[in-house]
DNA sequence: GACGACATACCGACTGGTTGGTATGTATCG
DNA sequence: CGATACATACCAACCAGTCGGTATGTCGTC
């Protein structure tokens, strides 16, 4: 479904109007007009092709999802013949992408979902799937790396993917609050070392 | 400054307001009225006390980083003899306290920031003051642990300090996205996991 | 200890601008 | 012609902030 041949309808230019400028002010700050402003097109549009507010945050976390998994998908690391060396190098990558303002690099459904998790369920829930349905694309480098090193630790290959994302979240937060990527990038490399450390030959099964 | 003694008057009534609705909804959908009503004030009494609600997000950021400094302070982990002891401690805490509804244990400063990192630069900084207020009191520990193993790491105090802040905020995100505390305490296992492999005796310098 | 002057704490009706949403019109395309 | 894709005008509710008022000190003076 979707996918239509990219036409820059008002409809795609809302919804990447709806990535910049609810990434930069939150989703409750953002209005109905500032977005048609931002997108170029009048309210009556808007309302054309959203029943509601909630409607466009619920497709914009969607929409999140589609841009960033084409992003990933098609990202160098994928090549990597160890599955280590793949979970790593998406973490690289994730660092890499730590560049320009910071609205620039922060996750949108990370940003929504703290002003929506109770509020709007509708948004809640999109933007779970966007931030599980990324995590599920490492869980399988995470289970051939541990398969690999014949470990059988007492984490699950799904708590460290998601782990990863918790970083990511919390980096992003960071980033805001001193207004750089500085922070993010020293956090991104903790977790690098995390993952080295987890997977190295010395330390397979340090307790239990 | 401050801490007058402790009258139930209409101020601190709004801060506690402030904490909770803030944490369930969010600065932006947060109104004035609400807070009153939470409060049991009314809107007089809130623009005696706040010259705006600008005013109140930072006064709400400060009486986070009070109430919640107090709360660590007197917290069991700081007995420990070892300083690694003291930070796995904290972190052990940290995780204790994920009980009750989402709201009860995430932070405010956390939520705060990602909605007015932008447009309240006065919000923007009490919540960068709040996090790294409380980041520092995890320096000293992490320096002593590191002296005490004769460590010199390619990393610092104070980026493994808000790292350990960053894995919490994640935490929290992932925590809303999915409704319940679990896999924030998944999360914050895997912190403790790395503070131990990154200062076991195995592994003082594995690279440079 | 009565009294005036002033400050603090609070009340609640009001306001002007904003916001999400609607109603209706129109142009283009198949 | 009918459906889709917009545009324009409009509205009722809401929101942050204001303003005149009251109740209660509290300090100095005589």
């Amino acid at each position: 479904m979707s996918t239509q041949p990219a036409k820059r309808d008002a409809r795609s230019k809302l919804l990447d109007a709806a990535l910049s400028v609810i990434r930069t002010k939150g989703y409750s700050a953002t209005t109905v007009d500032e977005l048609c402003a931002a997108a170029g097109v009048t309210k009556g549009a808007f309302f054309h092709h959203f029943r509601s507010k909630e409607e466009l945050g619920v497709a914009a976390a969607e929409y999140w999802s589609e841009t960033t998994g084409a992003l990933f998908a098609q990202a160098p690391y994928h090549d990597c013949a160890d599955p280590l060396d793949r979970v790593l190098g998406y973490v690289s990558f994730r660092k890499d992408l730590l560049e320009g303002g910071v609205a620039d690099f922060t996750c949108l459904v990370g940003t929504m979902v703290q002003e929506t998790y109770q509020s709007t369920p509708a948004i809640r829930d999109a933007c779970e799937r966007s931030i599980s349905g990324h995590a599920e694309t490492l869980e399988s480098d995470i289970e051939a790396a541990m398969r690999v090193r014949n470990m059988c630790p007492d984490w699950t290959p799904a708590s460290l993917a998601l782990h990863t994302q918790a970083v990511l979240q919390g980096a992003f937060i960071l980033a805001k609050a001193k207004g750089g990527p500085a922070i993010a990038a020293d956090s991104i490399d903790h977790l690098t070392r995390y993952l080295q450390l987890l997977f190295s030959p010395a330390t397979t099964d340090p307790q239990s």
